[in-house]
RNA sequence: GUGGAUGUAGCUCAGUUGGAUAGAGCACUGGAUUGUGGCUCCAGUUGUCGGGGGUUCGAAUCCCCUCAUCCACCCCA
């Protein structure tokens, strides 16, 4: 029991190392999923056409606080810089980018189609797969009409899902100008807001509960809230559907333009291609009760319907109009990351890897460092992720450490393979091995070995 | 923001009406096996019992506060 000068020095405090509440740190086994989906959506995304943005995560306050309801506005993350600034952190990409487009739409001229992957943030309360900071994967088509843009917005959402990899999803579509029409017909226009809300609920608690609410909340009267129900009645086929809802609108300008759309983006997104079993017209879904005006999206995944939308969006007016005087209406959608990766996950699509490299070359004959260097180059060079283990250690752990972390392939080779000019190529899920040449540059029969164990 | 529940080893959990040294499985490390992982066997390491305060001879256990997580609601994406 010596004590050393070391043991009378006061010890250093540790810090608790944690995270905030609501914040994350991300596993590899955790990060290398989420970057396979983000990179599916810009690969998606960019085929479109659509352009990458960026802006900062610090706005003025008055930039983000313009837009919101004063739920928002409690939600945001707000403090005085150094400089005696007010800034928020944003809470959406969407508010940036009318900020952005009011600023730089001259030099961007129109139509602008941009996407724009990044955090955001949310004081808000944490739940279940909601988090204070959170990522958005945004695309939107800003400063033209047209219904193609509404189109091409179900079609990006529909070839995203099948490029992740999933078969069996359902995009629901509806117009916001076929309730609001609706609603304007009945005379119900300035409530519906609490309208619409409640009618948003119509999947999740039944028609009962909605009707209740219609007459509790929007005060409704109970011929008015039946009427609002017929919608909930709507049976068929997309078709069938539109058909029933015409003299649902009848003689109401608004509600009459909005089926004629409908039909429209319905006839279109079938032209691309896309299965009927896809994409269903639903006119129960409002979403996002203030700013959308036309076309609405959500994605639900057929297996796990109870997840909620995994990618949603719409169409709405004037992005900008607080920023600036120009028109600029827009059609847009989002990619729901965190519900989506744990859908994934639950569906067991999401295959638990720690190591992004396929390859792992065994660190075996001590004396032979350059050699494996020289291997993996090679290699690397022909396309392959290969890792050198870094220290001599015995084989048998080598090849756990390979097999945990979700190497695919081990490569062995110690002084018989080399005298020999080979390298033994070890597939880790089946166990099976074998001696190929590892000569050339690169090495045809090593790399065509190992891609045939992939 | 409202209401409820839960915090014990890296993970999942046990721990009796308050009782002495806080356990198990898995994981991890080493060995059986110095050129081959997953199976088996043996040995070993791992704890501010979420944190702080209180009651008590004695607290993982009871009380208060606090932090975190989960569930429902509200709201929203």
């Amino acid at each position: 029991m010596s004590k050393t000068s070391q043991d009378d020095a006061p010890r250093p405090r540790r810090i608790e190392p944690r995270t905030l509440k609501g914040f994350r740190d991300y596993l590899p086994e955790a990060m290398i999923p989420r970057e396979q989906l983000i990179d599916t959506a810009r690969a998606v995304y960019r085929s479109y056409g659509f352009s990458p943005i960026d802006t900062p995560a610090l706005e003025y306050l008055e930039v983000l606080t313009g837009k919101g309801s004063e739920e928002t506005d409690r939600q945001l993350y707000r403090f005085v810089d150094h400089g005696g600034r007010e800034v928020g952190m944003r809470f959406d990409l969407t508010v940036p980018l009318a900020r952005f487009a009011a600023q730089h739409i001259g030099a961007l001229g129109t139509p602008f189609k941009r996407y724009h992957i990044a955090t955001v943030w949310r004081g808000e309360n944490t739940q279940r797969g909601r988090y204070r900071e959170f990522m958005q994967c945004d695309f939107d088509t800003i400063g033209t009409l047209s219904v193609a843009a509404d189109i091409e917005t179900g079609l990006v959402i529909h070839d995203l899902m099948r490029a992740i990899g999933i078969e069996r999803f359902t995009i629901h579509v509806n117009n916001r100008m076929v309730l609001n029409g609706l609603l304007q017909k009945l005379d119900l226009a300035d409530q519906a807001t609490h309208v619409l809300r409640a009618l948003d609920k119509l999947a999740k608690v039944g028609a009962a509960r909605v009707s209740e609410e219609l007459t509790a909340t929007a005060g409704c009267s109970t011929q008015q809230a039946g009427e609002v129900l017929r919608l909930a009645e709507l049976a068929g086929d997309n078709d069938q559907v539109l058909q029933q809802l015409g003299p649902l609108v009848a003689g109401n300008p608004l509600g009459e333009e909005g089926v004629a759309r409908l039909a429209e983006i319905l006839a279109g997104v079938r032209a691309a291609g896309v299965d009927d079993q896809r994409i269903q017209l639903d006119v129960s879904i409002a979403r996002g009760l203030d700013y959308y005006t036309g076309v609405v999206f959500e994605t639900l995944l057929d297996e796990l319907p109870g997840i909620g939308s995994v990618c949603s969006g719409g169409r709405y007016d004037n992005l900008a109009e607080v920023y600036t005087s120009q028109h600029l209406p827009g059609i847009g959608a989002s990619l729901g990351l965190d519900r989506l990766l744990a859908a994934l996950e639950e569906l067991g699509k999401i295959r638990p890897v720690r190591t992004p490299a396929d390859v792992l070359i065994a660190y075996f004959d001590k004396s032979r460092l350059n050699d494996y260097l020289r291997l993996a180059a090679r290699l690397r060079a022909a396309g392959l992720g290969v890792e050198l283990y870094p220290e001599p250690r015995k084989l048998g752990q080598q090849l756990k450490y390979a097999d945990q972390r979700g190497f695919r392939v081990a490569l062995v080779a110690g002084p018989d393979e080399f005298t020999a000019g080979t390298c033994q190529v070890k597939n880790l899920a089946s166990g099976d091995s074998s001696h190929v040449s590892q000569a050339g540059d690169p090495p045809a029969e090593l790399v065509a070995a190992i891609r045939a164990a992939l």
